[in-house]
DNA sequence: CCTATAGTTGAACATTTGTTCAATTGTTTG
DNA sequence: CAAACAATTGAACAAATGTTCAACTATAGG
């Protein structure tokens, strides 16, 4: 075990953490993470604007992070493949079990 | 299953993604995976300046993503802790297999 | 004590990037 | 066809961020 990355898969991984790693965006991935959601949908449930969310989202598709499917004048958005809901699943999963080591500050088991 | 993340679980996600979302500070981490490494050392693997390393090891360090321990006048960083280990041994264990699904152009297995 | 090595720090700069606004495309319905 | 709704797009702007350079601290050795 233990395999090292050549520089296309860091870069790849790299780009794929910068996505995630904004916060508006997170929020707009991990709202399509069940269900498929339209943009106002999206929009309406993270408070951004429309403009703004249909931007994000195109991003996520170029990444194949979100997939799109269009009905009437509709877009529903969802999470691209099951690869990347697994992926979102580990790391959602770390974040709620990072309890000990890691946190310094507020170290309380069971924050809603 | 299919937990939710609050607002605060949220952004610790997100601005552990962003850390990790900028390629010098990528191979940096990965570089420090399975040993630990004087930052001269990381500088040279790297190709990046002393200075421009010891800058990125100040954020991983703050965001507890590497821990430094010092001996006379070297720094030797590593990964925090088992916690962050697992999560980028799955990170890298995902980029690995993304073959199938995502990848929509040179779907080629086994490509170096 | 003085020089060399290892690392950190802060200011300055250039680039990137998230966001807003207005205009535009496409679809449904009166 | 016109009006309303859903979504996309591009330009422009402000803020954040990666990088460089020079100065500085600290430890080791002659």
């Amino acid at each position: 075990m233990s395999v090292e990355l050549d520089g296309t898969q860091r870069r790849m991984l790299a780009e794929m953490f910068a996505l995630l790693g904004d916060p508006s965006r997170l929020g707009i991935v991990l709202s399509c993470r069940h269900q498929r959601r339209s943009v106002s949908d999206i929009a309406e449930a993270s408070g951004l604007s429309m403009s703004l969310v249909s931007h994000h989202l195109r991003l996520l598709r170029t990444a194949e992070l979100l997939k799109v499917e269009r009905e009437g004048r509709y877009a529903f958005y969802s999470i691209a493949d099951a690869h990347v809901e697994h992926m979102l699943d580990d790391m959602v999963d770390h974040v709620l079990h990072a309890n000990g080591a890691s946190r310094a500050l507020s170290t309380q088991p069971g924050g809603t």
